[in-house]
DNA sequence: TCAATCGCGGATATCAGATGTCCGTGTTCA
DNA sequence: TGAACACGGACATCTGATATCCGCGATTGA
């Protein structure tokens, strides 16, 4: 039960977004956080084929929300990057061995399996309560309140 | 995002020994689900060590429930399989690049992992909620409330 | 027009962990 | 004494996450 480390960076770079104003490009969101350009791009290209970030080509592109930064959950980056696959995944093993449980009894999801996906659910309404807009406050609250400033300055350099 | 699918094993072998009253050996257990016999052993040891189950050595042993079906809970069967790691796992990435987060702000989460946190709180109180008990009522409700004399047969063959 | 900068997608390499097997040891019981 | 069993360690294998690279097309400013 692992969740990709790419979604932290993600979620990092839609904070930093909230805060531009202008398109910022892979190169730079990189540097900022000091980690690898070339596999941050994938993770951008997610999120753009997610529709949470828009991207401009060209000389002065770049990357910026989509949508403003209260609309976007932390669970839509999460499945952004990590996908829709529900952590646990039916074998349905029930159906093997010596007392298979008859295909009727089948058509839908066991006990087991059940309890699994409501506590799946459960970690998606949290998540869906927390927005970037709330993370970046949370940023604004533990590191000062020029934090952004700051952001924006080196941004601009 | 992916659970190992030694917990279905697990949870599935649990639901089956608390209907049992002799100790079950891992070969049986494994040919009643039609799954790996060595494989699904390491399964179990982990329960043993996590005391979920207890064994019994020697010529007619097997693996017994240490406690009531109904003060299991399936996430002390997950925990006891996929260990109690949080899925998202913090790389501090706030502390690189030209702005670095200053230490003493790091000394807390920040409040990316709170969000994650909070959520993987969320799921473990509904695995919590759930005891392997209430999984062998539901797979009588789904199979008949004959199914577990028939496993009962099966096992003394 | 031309070169530099940028996003995009595919191919590829690398690596860690999950999955699965095997064997030697010790224990119990018929 | 031998058969059946649990236990732990040492493997082998396979999958997916991680990471890099390259060629392409788009855009912009010189
Ligand atoms: S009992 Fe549930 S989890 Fe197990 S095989 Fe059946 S449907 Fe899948
Ligand atoms: S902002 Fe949170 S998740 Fe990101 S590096 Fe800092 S502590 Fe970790």
């Amino acid at each position: 039960m692992k969740m990709s480390t790419g979604v932290e960076w993600a979620v990092h770079c839609c904070v930093v977004l909230s805060q531009a104003e202008d398109p910022v490009p892979a190169q730079r969101l990189a540097e900022f956080h000091g980690i690898s350009r070339t596999y941050l791009a994938k993770h951008l290209q997610q999120l753009s084929r997610a529709g949470l970030v828009s991207s401009t080509e060209g000389r002065v592109g770049g990357y910026v929300l989509t949508r403003p930064a209260a609309e976007i959950s932390v669970l839509d980056v999460v499945q952004a990057i990590d996908g829709h696959e529900p952590a646990f995944r039916c074998t349905e093993i029930r159906q093997n061995g010596p007392l298979p449980a008859s295909p009727e009894t089948c058509r839908r999801a066991c006990g087991v399996a059940r309890a699994m996906h409501t506590a799946e659910q459960a970690w998606r309404d949290s998540l869906r309560a927390v927005s970037v807009a709330d993370l970046a406050a949370g940023v604004l609250e533990d590191n000062g309140p020029q934090t952004f400033d700051r952001v924006r300055e080196w941004l601009a350099t």
